[in-house]
DNA sequence: TAAAGGATTTTCT
DNA sequence: GAAAATCCTTTAC
């Protein structure tokens, strides 16, 4: 493609949402990808949105970190459905997370959202959240969702033209990402790769024994 | 700076 | 009944 038609597609597709062919594929490259895309949500208090930092993926059913390693219960559903659809959960009886449904329907596989750098909405966020730094109103899964509004009620919706969407973002270089994996933090399981962008001051607060690999 | 404990609900054993 | 894809505050070094 000339560069100057190439230069012209990146302006017109910037800011456009992901395909649902985005999602599906496998769920370790999907979730590389996603760093650098917009996370957007819109309530009736506003929009708010943050472009994504860190994220962690899910593989399906043989992966024991993965919700799916139940089977397909009332709660898991959603991961059996179409690739590019939210699946959010409530943990610890205190916040949501928030997931984009990845690969073919029935194949029950997502990557995790752990942290965003904020974008539009900032003064809403810092109502909703109530901390002293921006950096602390999303570098988590849990804040996140608590700055963006996002909860259970938008389980299933899918990625685009939706309150909730996932925008496309400039590319990321493989330089600026790091990839972590920690070990046995379980009794039956190891903890699935994590991507993040070094360097990048809206990243979750990291354990020690996250590694790199 | 790090470690420990509580919050509080859903889910599965 | 126990554990959980977390977060915040308190306490200790």
């Amino acid at each position: 493609m000339p560069s100057r038609v190439a230069a012209a597609s990146r302006r017109t597709r910037a800011g456009a949402p992901l395909p649902a062919k985005f999602y599906d594929r496998d769920t370790e490259q999907a979730a590389r990808d996603l760093l650098g895309a917009v996370l957007r949500c819109t309530t009736s208090d506003g929009v708010a949105s943050g472009r994504i930092v860190e994220t962690e993926a899910y593989l399906g059913e043989h992966d024991l970190a993965c919700h799916a390693a139940a089977g397909h219960t009332a709660r898991t559903r959603w991961l059996y459905g179409e690739p590019g659809t939210a699946y959010v959960y409530f943990i610890y009886g205190v916040h949501w997370c928030f997931n984009a449904v990845t690969r073919a329907v029935g194949l029950p596989s997502a990557v995790l959202v752990r942290a965003l750098e904020p974008l539009e909405g900032v003064d809403l966020m810092r109502e909703r959240r109530g901390v002293a730094h921006d950096r602390d109103l999303a570098n988590g899964p849990g804040k996140l969702c608590e700055a963006l509004g996002i909860t259970g009620a938008l389980n299933g919706l899918p990625l685009r033209r939706s309150p909730i969407e996932i925008l496309r973002g400039p590319p990321v270089p493989d330089s600026r990402v790091l990839v972590t994996a920690r070990i046995g933090i379980t009794k039956s399981a190891d903890w699935p790769l994590r991507w993040l962008l070094k360097d990048s001051p809206y990243v979750s607060k990291t354990p020690r024994h996250l590694r790199p690999v």
